[in-house]
DNA sequence: ATAGTGTAGTTGTCTATACAACTTCTAGAA
DNA sequence: TTCTAGAAGTTGTATAGACAACTACACTAT
């Protein structure tokens, strides 16, 4: 009989997790079993594995059927880390978001792109070179190579009105993605587009996105490091 | 009545990605109800309710209650990224994991700590600087103040068989991190230390990790840009 | 001693049902 | 026309029970 407001399962992760980050329960540690904590709190058994499953989802515990519940080793902190589209990033604090577009055009594949996008050598693909600014400063240098397979009409829109991520979500749904995070310093071009200097550090974060059969595009992000930082937060 | 090998939920997951991912179903399209799913694929609504319900944890599609389910509209591309303590990162990658402390020590808390560990002004605080190295090659350096309150025998660890982060994970629960990764130059101490020029851009983490009621640490890691890049990907 | 067998315990999945909370739309009243 | 009440539809939570898959352990037969 729960008696608070809170739902049931909820009040069941809670307890499991003051146990843990109380230091009652360590790494490694075993957690009741789903029958013992249906009878400490009273609840059917579909409840408690609720609870449970949506713990280890989180990471707080390893399940082993046939065996029972552990503490997770956790000697890692982990957390969501979204690379958003940098026009709603720069909406969202309230800033105004404008943007140059430096190229647009049809390159070549080069030895680099046919590893990159899975096209033929000499095959045409599209190339966009793009600087976002925030409150008219340059945080963001995007620099696109699309595979034409997946975006045919790529060439052709407004990249004032639309950003080239979210012109690609809407044509080419994405599956999976690859991304690194490095920090470098800009090429000589790169820090002349981003109005910085030679010597100043960049984040670089370079992505490969793939729909469906293709590879649709790779991005390299340069963000000058004295005006852009990632950041996040991990609760619990 | 399912036929495959794949729990019934997995299977109904699975053909609501493919209906995305295909782009079929778009963003902001509104998923069938669990009533709807329900007697398409046979099963009870529970099951039903599981699988959708995964699929708004992973982020692809959006609940609400009494309106319904659509596809989430999904101009980002996120990932669990996990920093991990580096000595475990070094041993999976098969290399060899050795430190050299360069200073372990108390010093006294000035406003900078004051603020990150919400101790008095003047108070001790613990003070380490460690290089971690790959066989025999600079990584990181971690620069760390801790909280005597969290960690009262910190000075007395061995941190050449034990990392600061896998002590401190054990003495003081985790139960909330913050941390921001940017792209600077090291300074002239931090760059002699890493054996690297002062002009050789790094990846710089700062995190500062809660436990309870105080502030348990607050460290800045220092990855040369050149051998050191945080890599992702994201599926589905 | 060793190998094999069986049993108890644990988690994974699924069902059929029920009620609660909320949204949306429609039909009726003012 | 405008407001209100209600009905229908949707998701959130919870139950009691069932079987399957697996592990760990004790026991037995070799």
């Amino acid at each position: 009989m729960p008696n608070s407001s809170l739902p049931a399962f909820e009040q069941i992760k809670t307890f499991v997790k003051a146990q843990i980050t109380s230091g009652v329960w360590q790494s490694g540690d075993t957690v009741p079993s789903e029958s013992a904590l249906q009878q400490q709190f009273g609840v059917s058994r579909m409840t408690v594995n609720r609870a449970v499953k949506e713990l280890a989802a989180e990471g707080l515990v390893t399940r082993l059927r046939g065996s029972g519940t552990v503490v997770a080793q956790w000697h890692r902190i982990s957390s969501m880390l979204a690379v958003r589209d940098i026009h709603e990033e720069v909406i969202e604090r309230g800033h105004a978001h404008t943007c140059r577009v430096l190229r647009l055009e049809v390159v070549v594949a080069d030895a680099a792109l046919v590893q990159a996008l899975g096209v033929p050598l000499g095959a045409p693909v599209f190339h966009s070179l793009i600087v976002h600014m925030e409150d008219g400063v340059a945080i963001q240098l995007e620099d696109r190579h699309v595979n034409p397979a997946a975006a045919p009409d790529y060439l052709t829109v407004n990249f004032q009105t639309t950003t080239p991520t979210q012109y690609l979500f809407a044509c080419a749904p994405l599956t999976e993605a690859r991304y690194s995070i490095e920090a470098a310093l800009p090429s000589a071009t790169e820090a002349k587009s981003l109005g910085i200097g030679r010597n100043e550090p960049c984040l670089i974060i370079t992505r490969c996105t793939v729909s469906g059969a293709h590879v649709a595009s790779q991005a390299r992000l340069v963000y000058p490091g004295m005006r852009y930082s990632l950041r996040g937060n991990f609760a619990l």
